[in-house]
DNA sequence: AGCACGCCGACT
DNA sequence: GTCGGCGTGCTC
């Protein structure tokens, strides 16, 4: 007897654990851990995964498993240990992780029908519901009002069944190819027989006497324009045959890569890969810090870690932000290995990402490149993990399972014995603190490539521009800086955190300021479809004449989101032409590459964006930066604003003058002596680092302590506070005395989609029964959870406090 | 999650 | 006495 061990797809703690089920002897020895199966639970039929194949089980009433959804293991034996280590460290459930570790489309699709067995004695209710068929689907029953109470009489009568169908939404496209059915001696004959008349299908033949490559289909259509019907009268005549081919949707068959090679390192890439190269050699398991400014050469230093990894015949995972995997990054990997490479991120469709995943798992690549759920590559033979842009905080998952990317390719490597490379310009404060105290090695490349100094950067204070009577947004020196630029045909990037036109609108009259009904948030104002749009629900309502208070017509806009910028850019410089990046520009998929080609092609001159444009962009016409306004970000209610200000500013400063043409940067800013601002502008991150780990330790932040996010919401505010004070007791009674507990503390947004937050948070520095205690507390609130919309999220060391 | 089971009030 | 409402607990 083989029984498997199988954690079904429902997502709750009481079905948190695997339950037996007997295999059936057609598939002993071909069910094997890591596969999914269509498992009975209860009445109806779900998907599960197979943990583990055993001989025998505790429990005696075993069902058998219903059927096998894959031929071969979707989670390697590593891939499911991990699985189960990021349940217990991120206190999720094992479905999730699972779930969350293949693509989306291998989740499964659930189906009820229900089937007629005699419709001789059936009540005649459901007898005209059916007309006739043999099944229904039940959503058809429910939204045709069907009479569910009869419906269960018949099911316990006998006289109808109900159906419970797992599906996996998993496709294969195939396309059509034309293929020669006959030697080319017989092909040479056929043509002779073929009618004069006939002259397309004469043009058909020869082509194949010249190709004897099966076609696709299309292709053969264009080449020799001709039709389908053509071709199926050569079929019919059996000279040529159709012949159906899987084929993987190829994101990039639009592209071409020009191959490229490695290129001679400078000395202090060298100095940085030899260590990388002797782990690899050596089979180590460490983790290297590469801290090298923008422009130092990382990504040269990745690729040839990579090359001696793939001479050994060992695979390489990349991973690289979201929101930098751009084309041209992506273009680096493709041109150096070429069709080795799979690519896996965000604005690839449900099928392409299944597509990629395929190929790694048919072992078709050696290379992975992409964002964050690209650390779960089915890969079994890895030698070299490396995350780009470490401090980036998308490698957080910001959803259940929060796992961190770095946590789980340390744990990777740690199982291939291979070494991980985190690589940045501003390493994250706990990974630097990491380094310097040796758990990391660190390499660093303080310098340029080709002698290239870092571009100077001039911080304007902005209150000097209000004395001096400018009211602008563009500070004097950045806009005769975008001018001189647009004169000598040189390119501009304008950064600014905000989009929208105005970030709040308020009558003038009463002070009253338009809030989301639903958020306690100010509404933003949008220009282009003239609304308010709330940025933390879908909330949307045209922009109104009059306040809502009192009646009065002086509405006035305030702050500045890119739109205004925008207008105000066509305003101060009509000549300019401006290309605007933001969510709401790049919402359509394609349109973020779209925007970039056209600046890249210098159809404009000033590149105008928020977030999305600091990272990854490399332009060499590009010679001015100018941040409008940092000082929102800094004033966050978060420990890490400095940090992130900093990152943000030595990101962006990057961006300029990084070919022949010098560059320059300029930040405004109101608080122009802030450490940060100060220290980014000069690229010292050594002094930003000592200056901000003081600021850590005194306020018992991490580095020096862990931290612990609990948050709460429920739409009653009474009753998210009172759940969130019992937490903080319970913590505080079961926690050392060591940790400090905080809490509760309403959030920084108070209200979001009418849900009031309140959150709780620990810092310790080891508390080895925290994850135990919090998994009591959720079991604890499983009813208000299950039945009452209480949630409790639990975030450990959390990348946001919002 | 999704469903059965069982206890209770309101009705034929 | 029976129907259907919802609260409770289980699913190998």
């Amino acid at each position: 007897m083989q029984v498997a061990k199988v954690i079904v797809d429902v997502p709750t703690s009481q079905t948190n654990h695997t339950f037996d089920y007997l295999i059936p002897e057609q598939w002993e020895n071909i069910v094997q851990k890591g596969m999914r199966v269509s498992v009975p639970f209860g009445p109806r039929k779900i998907m599960g995964f197979v943990l583990e194949v055993s001989d025998h089980s505790e429990f005696d009433k075993l069902k058998a498993l219903d059927e096998v959804m894959d031929l071969t293991p979707v989670l390697t034996e590593e891939l499911v240990q991990i699985g189960k280590w990021i349940s217990e460290e991120t206190v999720s459930f094992y479905i999730q992780t699972f779930q969350a570790m293949l693509p989306q489309i291998l989740k499964a699709k659930y189906k009820k029908e229900i089937e007629v067995l005699t419709d001789v004695e059936l009540a005649e209710e459901l007898k005209q519901l059916f007309a006739g068929r043999v099944v229904m689907d039940f959503e058809e029953f429910v939204e045709r009002n069907g009479n569910y109470s009869l419906l269960l009489k018949e099911v316990k009568n006998g006289h109808v069944q109900i159906n419970y169908i797992v599906k996996s939404k998993e496709t294969n496209k195939t396309k059509v190819f034309i293929a020669p059915n006959k030697e080319p001696y017989l092909l040479e004959e056929a043509l002779e027989d073929i009618s004069n008349r006939a002259k397309k299908q004469k043009r058909i033949i020869e082509h194949f006497l010249h190709h004897e490559t099966p076609i696709e289909q299309k292709q053969l259509l264009t080449q020799l324009s001709t039709t389908t019907a053509t071709i199926n009268q050569l079929v019919e005549k059996k000279l040529l045959k159709k012949v159906e081919k899987k084929v993987y949707r190829d994101p990039f068959q639009d592209t071409d890569f020009e191959r490229s090679n490695s290129l001679p390192l400078s000395n202090q890439q060298q100095t940085a890969i030899k260590p990388i190269w002797q782990a690899i050699e050596e089979k180590q398991d460490e983790v290297f810090l590469l801290h090298g400014v923008t422009g130092s050469g990382k990504t040269e230093v990745y690729l040839q870690a990579i090359e001696r990894v793939l001479d050994k015949g060992m695979e390489a995972i990349v991973l690289v932000p979201e929101i930098a995997l751009t084309p041209q990054m992506v273009q680096r990997f493709k041109s150096r290995f070429g069709s080795q490479v799979a690519v896996l991120h965000s604005a690839l469709s449900a099928g392409e990402k299944f597509d990629e995943w395929t190929k790694i798992h048919k072992k078709e690549v050696n290379v992975v490149v992409g964002a964050r759920s690209a650390i779960f590559a089915p890969f079994e033979n890895i030698g070299i993990i490396i995350i780009d842009e470490e401090h980036e905080t998308s490698y957080k998952q910001d959803e259940q399972p929060r796992y961190h990317a770095r946590e789980v390719a340390k744990k990777r490597g740690n199982y291939h014995h291979c070494p991980v490379v985190l690589g940045s310009a501003t390493p994250m404060l706990e990974s630097y603190a990491r380094a310097k105290k040796g758990v990391y090695h660190l390499l660093e490349m303080p310098d340029r490539m080709n002698e290239g100094e870092m571009p100077p950067v001039e911080i304007v204070d902005m209150r000097d521009e209000l004395y001096a009577g400018n009211r602008s947004m563009f500070s004097r020196n950045l806009l005769e800086a975008i001018k001189t630029r647009i004169e000598k045909k040189e390119q501009i990037v304008l950064f600014l955190n905000r989009r929208g036109y105005s970030t709040f609108v308020m009558c003038r009259e009463c002070g009253d300021v338009m809030k989301c009904p639903a958020c306690d948030i100010a509404l933003t104002y949008h220009k282009s479809s003239h609304q308010l749009k709330c940025h933390y629900c879908d909330y949307q309502i045209a922009m109104v004449k009059e306040c809502q208070a009192c009646n009065s017509k002086t509405i006035r806009y305030f702050g500045t989101g890119t739109q205004k910028v925008e207008e105000a850019l066509r305003e101060h410089i009509p000549e300019a032409k401006v290309i605007r990046m933001d969510v709401d520009t790049t919402r359509r998929k394609g349109s973020h590459k779209k925007l970039l080609e056209k600046f890249g092609n210098k159809e404009a001159n000033i590149l105008l964006g928020t977030q999305m444009i600091a990272k990854g962009l490399d332009f060499e016409n590009v010679t001015l930066v100018g941040v409008l306004a940092v000082d929102a970000m800094l004033h966050l209610p978060d420990f890490r604003s400095s940090e992130k200000t900093f990152q943000l500013l030595t990101q962006v400063s990057g961006r300029a003058g990084r070919h022949k043409l010098p560059g320059e940067v300029i930040i405004q800013t109101y608080t122009p002596e802030h450490y940060s601002i100060q220290l980014a502008s000069q690229y010292h991150y050594q002094q930003f680092f000592q200056q901000e780990m003081q600021t850590r330790r005194g306020f018992r932040y991490p580095p020096y302590y862990f931290l612990t996010l609990i948050n709460v919401s429920h739409p009653n505010q009474l009753k998210a506070q009172e759940v969130t004070k019992t937490i903080c007791k319970l913590l505080f009674k079961h926690l050392s005395d060591q940790a400090t507990i905080l809490g509760p503390t309403p959030s920084p947004i108070v209200r979001i989609n009418n849900r009031y937050r309140y959150q709780c948070m620990v810092k310790y520095k080891d508390e080895p029964n925290q994850k135990a205690i919090i998994r009591k507390i959720q079991e604890h609130y499983y009813d208000d959870i299950h039945r009452n919309d209480l949630t409790i999220q639990v975030d450990f060391e959390p990348y946001s406090l919002m």
